[in-house]
DNA sequence: TCTGGGGTCCTAGGACCC
DNA sequence: TCTGGGGTCCTAGGACCC
């Protein structure tokens, strides 16, 4: 009988900067997107301010500033670190997860079915309070979907300590016809709307909806998500993640762009970002997309593009890479607009080991891994960014903005926090 | 003035093939 | 008057997730 839970942090990234920053506990937090545009993290007491998820920093100003809301710049460095503390915890507790995002993971607990598993909840969520300092919480269930929704009742349910297991509870029925249709796992805001104009609003009147009208409205989806609310379980456990089909690489610009000098400078920013990326997995690309785009939210003139070249051979050295996104540009480029935010994605992913090579490749493929593996092994010693393309650029004035960011606490030695005795 | 980024999967429709 | 049927592949767009 399949058993999982699924285990996701509280606010994790406001969370994380608690850790570090206990001024911050119990205080109202965001941590704000790249560029500082959004909220996309906030502890419960902002959210008790009536801020939301996703709601433009410039339109709560007013309310940070009369209620002294703390206000934190996007620090993934520390997120991705602190991530791993949590799964490196998670893992001793089952040899089977699945890592769905970076806060949070799906357990397997088949082989612990005979136990109380409530109990074994409660004991995971303590562990990780204790080794990593974070919050999270816990739902048990016979599916994933139901694990999701039975996460979602420990957290906004007071008593449940954080822990909630579906499977225990008498009365499944009155729970489900509580729970909206809209909290659920694979039901976004358009699905949402279409379901309730249907007069289906709960998760229990969803679970007992018609197979075929599900079908045919939903797609295998839908149907899906049905039939996981019934306790069939559909969705199974990834621990092995199948490999990725495509890496992305895209920011605003701290400015708008209107020199094609400065549009070149970020692209080839973003594409040594992108083949860091495919290096570290052990990935070469087939193909390369540039887009570029003007701001949707001005009434300004707009305009966006995008083209794809697909290379002769499969490839992850950065100045090739670079040298090709380059030649992309001035077929996107247009003079006069004022341009927002551009990107790269790779595409065509193969493993840097099984590259088809080309009877007329003109590159020295030997001496380009050696350049790209001293490359990454003096930036890894001496710190990101420490030798890089020319492409580049120097003072790069359209850089994303972090006005708020904390330091690199778990990171970097010379942001090692300090406790004092006094 | 100021509005994120990185993914996946599914489907419909067109191109193309025999 | 009257113009097939079935299959694959690719792509763009939509939906979802965090």
């Amino acid at each position: 009988m399949f058993r999982v839970a699924l285990v996701d942090c509280n606010s994790f990234y406001a969370s994380c900067e608690r850790v570090f920053n206990p001024r911050l506990l119990n205080r109202p937090v965001v941590v704000l997107s790249n560029n500082d545009g959004c909220v996309v993290a906030l502890t419960k007491e902002a959210k008790a301010l009536g801020i939301v998820r996703g709601v433009p920093a410039f339109q709560i100003r007013a309310l940070i500033q009369r209620h002294g809301v703390h206000v934190l710049s996007s620090n993934y460095v520390l997120y991705g670190d602190m991530s791993q503390r949590v799964l490196d915890t998670l893992a001793t507790f089952t040899p089977n997860l699945e890592v769905y995002s970076i806060d949070e993971a799906f357990l397997d607990l088949a082989d612990f079915a005979d136990r109380n598993l409530a109990d074994y909840g409660r004991t995971i969520r303590a562990t990780v309070a204790r080794w990593t300092g974070l919050p999270v919480s816990v739902g048990i269930a016979e599916t994933k979907t139901l694990a999701k929704l039975a996460n979602h009742i420990a957290k906004c349910v007071k008593d449940t300590g954080g822990v909630f297991d579906l499977i225990a509870v008498p009365d499944r029925e009155a729970l489900l016809g509580k729970v909206p249709v809209q909290e659920l796992w694979g039901v976004g805001p358009n699905i949402a709307r279409r379901l309730q104009a249907a007069g289906v609003t709960t998760a229990r009147a969803l679970r007992d909806a018609d197979d075929q009208w599900v079908r045919t409205q939903f797609g295998v989806t839908g149907l899906k998500t049905v039939h996981e609310l019934r306790g069939i379980s559909c969705l199974p456990l990834e621990e092995c993640p199948p490999s990725r089909q495509s890496i992305a690489v895209s920011r605003s610009f701290g400015r708008p762009v209107t020199a094609p000098g400065d549009m070149r400078e970020a692209v080839a920013t973003y594409v040594t970002r992108a083949a860091e990326k495919l290096r570290e997995e052990r990935l070469a690309a087939g193909a390369l997309t540039v887009h570029l785009t003007t701001n949707p939210f001005n009434d300004s003139p707009q305009y966006s593009n995008s083209a794809t070249i697909e290379l002769p051979v499969a490839t992850d050295a950065s100045a090739e890479l670079i040298r090709q996104a380059l030649d992309l540009l001035p077929r996107l480029w247009r003079d006069g607009y004022r341009y927002k935010k551009a990107g790269v994605l790779l595409t065509a992913l193969v493993p840097a080991g099984e590259v088809q090579t080309g009877l007329f490749d003109g590159e020295d493929r030997a001496k380009v891994r050696r350049l790209s593996a001293t490359l990454d092994r003096l930036n890894a010693k001496l710190g990101a960014d420490t030798l890089r393309f020319g492409a580049t650029g120097q003072r790069q004035g359209w850089r994303t903005k972090f006005a708020h960011r904390s330091p690199a606490y778990t990171t970097n030695w010379h942001d090692l926090p300090l406790v004092r005795a006094s």
